[in-house]
DNA sequence: CATACATATGAATATCTGTTCATATGTTCG
DNA sequence: CGAACATATGAACAGATATTCATATGTATG
């Protein structure tokens, strides 16, 4: 539980000048450090063009290690690496088949996931992609 | 445009033993590359408590980076970086008032994302959690 | 049991990322 | 204009992360 400072201990803004009402329903609204890092780690997991080709191409269905590095074209090592950070959050779910293992979309989050934020570029301005771009 | 090597170029299984339909139908569902990176920046800029944090408290309503620097116990600079971050990438929007910069959530897939994750987390079994710090 | 194959994992490395510190920009007011 | 304040940004550093290489584990099969 990490202690949430003072308003007049921050190097900040004058605590005149900073809207009260709004820190404090801002604060309320705020998640808890745990799971602020729980979301992050979630999200963290998608923040890869490599793990969301991955969770893409499970999307279409299940797959072994071997298919899914030849379909993406990586490295069968580096496949297993991801698959292991993708289970490990529970975003895919793996089943042993004799010397093969299958791994799965473990639950449709992330499927809904995806189609947000497919949506969300979609709906933005070329004008948008320029500054994210120079950023 | 990323060229996708032939199957028999890769250092993987060998290819009698991959399923050809499987990957063909991973293939088809598979972002371009440059769909992969966008939504991976997507996803990363939700990939960290902080910024986490930052949009929890901005979808609770707009706030000025001073008060919003108040409210996560950050300092102004930390707050502004991120703040780049997330408008260069059209999740929130600023508007100018004074000496003010009022920032708030650019539309709802934000919001409809940290829901998404949120219900996710929120699904998975206790044991899962373990497996997930071990990991 | 030994071999072959699919997958997993550890260590090392190069790259990326978040914060800090210093400073610049932009705005109001005297 | 100049001072004060809110915000933005650049450089630098520390910590995280993705891939590679080597190797280990697990499973079938001869």
């Amino acid at each position: 539980m990490r202690s949430i400072p003072l308003l007049s201990d921050l190097d900040t803004c004058d605590i005149d000048h900073v809207h009260p009402e709004g820190v404090w329903r801002a604060r309320a609204a705020l998640p808890g450090a745990e799971a602020a890092s729980d979301l992050a780690a979630l999200f963290g997991a998608l923040g890869d063009p490599t793990r969301v080709r991955l969770l893409a191409a499970l999307a279409a269905g299940p797959l072994c290690v071997c298919d899914l590095a030849a379909a993406l074209g990586m490295t069968q090592s580096a496949v297993s690496h991801q698959l292991r950070l993708l289970r490990a959050l529970g975003l895919v779910r793996a089943r042993r088949e004799g010397k093969l293992v299958w791994y799965a979309l473990d639950d449709d989050h992330v499927r809904a996931l995806l189609a947000v934020g497919a949506e969300h570029i979609g709906h933005r301005t070329p004008a948008r992609k320029e500054t994210e771009r120079s950023a």
